[in-house]
DNA sequence: TTGATATTACGAAAAGCTTCGTAGATTTGA
DNA sequence: TCAAATCTACGAAGCTTTTCGTAATATCAA
């Protein structure tokens, strides 16, 4: 069950994630900056059903959909993915640059240390 | 010039920036778990020199392949776009989900710790 | 020299991704 | 009611990626 979305899947596995249920129509006005039509997005949505990372409810006239996959495993996949294509398994290596880009606030800065601590003390 | 290699562009690059320069022949052998023919490794690079992905010289019969997109350039690009479209702009949830995979040895945490902490003082 | 080997060039097929148009069905509201 | 709006299904085109076979050329060794 090793999934590994698309990028225009990852757009819309974002708006289920993020809103739970979702008919087309309300995933497509979410990336309406995408600028693509709505058919599309329902056919990407169609094939995502068929690949079992979604499932709907026809009981009405407007299917509602909602994400079969986990956030959290999908993230973790592309990550475990990312760390032995791109950075040949150094994964300090990927968070030092991740820390390293200025786009990292304070605030997240903190909460890092605070978990490095707690990693430590375990 | 923002390149996106594909997957399989990622692993001949892999082995172009760790030994500098190469023939085809030497990626392949580099590249035999994949199991994957010589001529698809060739017909790759050549794809990759029409991208400028790569270059080289030709002035023997065979020809020495050298990366023409910078390894640390590339991985920022991957990771930006990761971060946006997999973990919504959250640098510090990646990383915590990265430190928090238990591949990340000792070393590495202390290395990071000490990363975090000169990031501080700058 | 000449046959075996190595190399490049190139076309093309297969698969996957993205996009949209059109047809048909359902709902809604004037 | 019935026309407009909304929704689904589906085919297909265009593009990219991955793969390999074949032909042509160059090198090497016996």
């Amino acid at each position: 069950m090793n999934m590994k979305p698309t990028d225009s899947e990852m757009e819309i596995l974002q708006v289920l994630w993020k809103k739970g249920q979702c008919s087309v129509r309300e995933v497509y006005e979410c990336l309406d900056s995408k600028a693509v039509g709505y058919t599309t997005i329902l056919k990407l949505m169609q094939i995502m059903l068929d690949k079992k990372m979604v499932d709907r409810d026809t009981s009405a006239k407007t299917h509602i959909y909602k994400a079969l996959i986990n956030e959290e495993q999908t993230q973790h996949n592309f990550l475990d993915k990312m760390i032995d294509t791109v950075y040949n398994g150094s994964t300090s290596r990927l968070v030092m640059q991740a820390l390293g880009n200025n786009r990292t606030s304070k605030e997240e800065l903190n909460a890092i240390k605070q978990y490095l601590e707690n990693l430590e003390n375990s």
